[in-house]
DNA sequence: GCTTGCCTTCGAGCGCGCTCGAATCCGTAG
DNA sequence: CTACGGATTCGAGCGCGCTCGAAGGCAAGC
């Protein structure tokens, strides 16, 4: 839960709104490694990092921990493709969701050793569904609390 | 999002069943400062901290920086009331809930300043709402992508 | 009286996830 | 030709929230 994260909480709550496709299909076009190329162009370290709400010098770091691995030009600059990119909203959903870096590199290693690995992966992701509801759980009791609070101090002149 | 959190939010969730209370009643005994005393015997450190889900240390450090003040026996042992617990009870879910530490002393300055502090209080409560609903929607957004992972690394025998 | 175990204070250390700065290189605009 | 913005690598540093260990005190059991 570091400074990047609200920004990247913000960017990566706009994306599901850009057409009118159902939300299975959304996440199919967001993350599905095989659905590739739907916008043409590659992306700069530093579009790469706007688009997905965090900084250029954060998407070097995930590069180095083995996270991503963008292409690059023939001046050595790094361009990521719509794959790169789908890569990197799954990496930050993850991480917003509070999985480590550790866990994540554990499982990005697994992507990249290709199908053998897929049970140990749907194995891993079992796990980060408990413990995102686990997370889930925790908020509502905060929400809960803080809402108690709030109606202690005095009204609700803002929402209901 | 550090180890003691995982324990913390295990502890936490399973306040909620101990009775018959509604929701706000069951709050407001959780909460309210002003209903103190429902168990008499005032705890030490380790038993507080296994209350409340986290370790010994921890409250001292927690002490340390203004955030409880629990009284102390004649031999200089820590004895935390219930008055004690149900604010440690409230630190840990602001805590889960992302609320920084910096953020949680400034608010428990104000209300160790009592009555003329509590539109200031309100307006850090209405923030932390907010701050948690976005990081609702965040996890949400992170429970579908897991789910949909799950989904493509074929079926969910555990749940639907 | 001694051991055992939990308590005390204090200050240092640590793991995580960035974050930054220095030094250098590329490419376009003037 | 020069300047400038943005790219590169590298390694060091940082802020947060604990976490731990040393050195010693208190209380109950044998």
């Amino acid at each position: 839960m570091i400074m990047a994260t609200d920004v990247l909480i913000e960017q990566l709550l706009r994306v599901p709104e850009h057409s009118g496709m159902s939300t299975i299909a959304t996440l199919h076009a967001l993350l599905d490694d095989s659905t590739i190329e739907a916008s043409a162009a590659p992306k700069s370290v530093a579009e790469a990092a706007q688009l997905v709400g965090l900084t250029a010098h954060t998407l070097r770091y995930y590069e180095q921990e083995g996270l991503v691995r963008p292409a690059r030009n023939s001046s050595g600059y790094r361009e990521y493709s719509a794959f790169d990119l789908r890569r990197l909203v799954f990496l930050t959903r993850m991480r917003v969701s509070g999985m480590t870096m550790h866990d994540l590199k554990r499982y990005i290693a697994l992507v990249e050793q290709g199908d053998p690995t897929i049970s140990e992966r749907r194995t891993i992701m079992l796990e980060q569904r408990e413990r995102i509801r686990r997370q889930l759980r925790g908020l509502e009791l905060a929400l809960e609390t803080t809402e108690y609070k709030i109606h202690v101090y005095g009204g609700a002149p803002d929402g209901s």
